[in-house]
DNA sequence: CTCCGTGCAAAGCATTTGCATCCAT
DNA sequence: ATGGATGCAAATGCTTTGCACGGAG
């Protein structure tokens, strides 16, 4: 498996990105999060804590780091948003109740892709893969 | 489990939706599609084909028609399309290719659904799986 | 020095909503 | 008759885009 540890807020021109202010900023509002956050909700926080920022510039920014694979966007109720990513797995696990995003267990899903895959013929995008369910936390709560 | 085996184009009103010519035709227009419509769609396809219907008795429509369960909705490139549901299962395999949407074989699903869940303690909504990738055809004309 | 990146404001677009009218029950 | 359903048009709200300026490499 190879690691793409995401580079705590540097090598950015590694990938073909150049190193802005607000590219780092919009990187440092994002790290440690487990929560996704939109364009507007990165712009408003950002512009609160005293940064100088356009709107635009947010939603340029984001779609940039995201094609870059520095970050994953999500389809939270219709709108985007994104979070960094963790590690290399693109299988999520969503919490449709908090919102929080966990990492599924590679092992866990490549088996069953596999064997769906050969059972029904369809390919499944096994890098981009969504569950929407409830977490461990919420489960819990709701007993 | 519920059975909600929809209905051919009938018995609206046992469901608690009244049967109007505009919410037949839609269901019409819907039935024995494999690939889902987006309400702009859907309202094309039906202005053109003579009938009189306003776009947002369609937005309005087919959001009712999903919410009682007989229509599916998907996300699909930042828009919502609707499809009708060919069973009670509603976990779905989407093509990215052509736009094909499949059944996913229940069994084969639940089995994991519930490893993953002992495993992880995330509680998956089984009946709302959206897989995306390419279908049996896509995957072979790829070749 | 060259472009990529940024800001601002205008434009785009899918979807929603207000309100008067209409029709299914 | 009565409340849900419809149509039209205006409004909403997220996201994109045009264009000139600024800063990274």
């Amino acid at each position: 498996m190879t690691e793409t540890a995401p580079p705590a807020d540097a090598s950015l021109p590694a990938i073909g990105v150049r190193t802005t202010r607000q590219r780092q900023a919009i990187l440092t509002a994002l790290t440690g999060r487990t929560h996704p956050m939109t364009a507007q909700a990165v712009h408003t926080a950002l512009t609160g804590a005293g940064h100088r920022i356009g709107l635009s510039t947010v939603y340029r920014a984001l779609h940039r780091l995201a094609e870059v694979g520095l970050l994953h966007s999500f389809e939270v109720g219709g709108e985007r948003a994104y979070r960094r990513c963790p590690d290399t797995t693109h299988q999520h696990l969503l919490c449709d109740k908090c919102g929080l995003i966990t990492e599924c267990p590679p092992h866990l899903v490549d088996a069953w892709l596999t064997e769906l895959r050969a059972t029904t013929g369809f390919t499944p995008h096994a890098d981009r893969i969504d569950l929407h369910g409830h977490c461990a936390d919420c489960t819990a709560a709701a007993r």
